[in-house]
DNA sequence: GTGTAGAGAATGAACGTTCATTCTCGGAAA
DNA sequence: TTTCCGAGAATGAACGTTCATTCTCTACAC
């Protein structure tokens, strides 16, 4: 008499759910999430449409978990950074999964999922709380990697940094989901030469430019 | 004996393809390109659904018009931009002009383009085109710069150096899509001195970076 | 037997598109 | 001036389809 529920049902139940989001993320890279259908996530699942509501209440809520999972993903991948070694090897590491090695599907769920959040507030709280998380990683990680550096050194603002390596991610990944043979290698190196060179005070890309002047 | 057509008819017509078009922005932005309902778009045009099929073959063929037109508007703008006297001063304006007084509603509907174009082979196109259009402008005018300095300078390639600013200008869209109250200032700042700086050679970011070094 | 998982047909709302009909208005006829 | 005609513009109900969701029924586990 075994005195647990069985865990073998737990377990294929989490396994089906997470089936069905794998099943959910090549349909909605295919068609978009409004014009792929239940029977297309369903199929690509192996299983009927209906029992996919058995698993999710209903069409958002799949995209909503899809959405909340990758980010979940990430953010996880980003956690441990600030206890690396050598700080700035591990941003290039993170910057290069992401941004290079990861497959060009992810791109494109990204855009998906950009578009959805400019009009679904769900949407849009993932991202924000997303953007807002790997925001302040990359802050603290810029602010600790001047403070550890030799002769501490006082460059650019971290944050301001931060946020400038953000938008140079965004853009790279606007253009490998529009062109996937696009050449990210020497963005992403622009990047990282970018913020070495601001980080250390040898140039500042926080100074009002010279057309200003 | 009139011997030519009704010119006013002519110009009503087309005043009111744009009227469409107008209206389609507006229900694009609000409920993106699948969820606007041609019901939407007629209302906000101020006329019935039928009549809409006057004027444009399909919704697909309002989708398709809407990006031309924008398109072409921004192309329009960046057309004479060799023959200004500064011209960095003209890039800067720009920049300006697209990336931070466009109102936010055009880096919404910019989203919403791109999500489309990686599934819509009209739609990819357009934006391709768009962005050969640009990068070229943007090189020859890099190179023009460069060569037009007092000592010409060679610094960074200027092809490399017109797509890391298209890269980041993607990125400024989406952030503004994102959160309409994102500063785009400092970035675009940061964008004009990274360029001119590279330009003259005073900093290359298309070197190796640090981190592999 | 009882409960769970699943299949797949059924439902009903929503949507793009069509089409028969009505409206508008410039100009010819009287 | 008034009346009528015709053509294009516009309407909006209706159609056929699609799709998310629900319902019903079967099969198996315990």
């Amino acid at each position: 008499m075994p005195p647990s529920q069985s865990p073998a049902r737990l377990d294929s139940a989490e396994e089906r759910r997470t089936r069905i989001l794998d099943a959910a993320e090549a349909c909605f890279v295919r068609h978009g999430f409004h014009r792929a259908t239940m029977h297309d996530v369903a199929a690509e699942a192996g299983m009927s449409p209906g029992n996919l509501y058995r698993y999710f209440r209903s069409k958002d809520a799949i995209v909503a978990g899809l959405a909340e999972r990758d980010r979940a993903a990430v953010a996880e991948d980003f956690s441990g950074i600030e206890a690396a070694p050598d700080l700035m090897q591990a941003f290039t590491g993170l910057a290069r999964r992401h941004l290079a090695e990861a497959p060009a599907e992810k791109a494109v769920l990204c855009l998906e999922m950009w578009a959805e959040a400019t009009r679904n507030p769900a949407m849009a709280a993932i991202c924000r709380d997303f953007e807002r998380e790997i925001a302040g990683r990359l802050t603290s990680l810029y602010r600790l990697a001047q403070d550890r550096a030799d002769p501490p050194k006082a460059g650019a603002d971290p944050e301001a940094l931060a946020r400038l390596a953000m938008v140079m991610a965004d853009g790279i990944m606007v253009r490998r989901a529009l062109s996937p043979d696009f050449a990210t290698g020497p963005v992403i190196d622009a990047m990282l030469t970018l913020v070495g060179a601001a980080l250390d005070g040898r140039f500042d890309p926080t100074t009002t430019p010279e057309s200003d002047r």
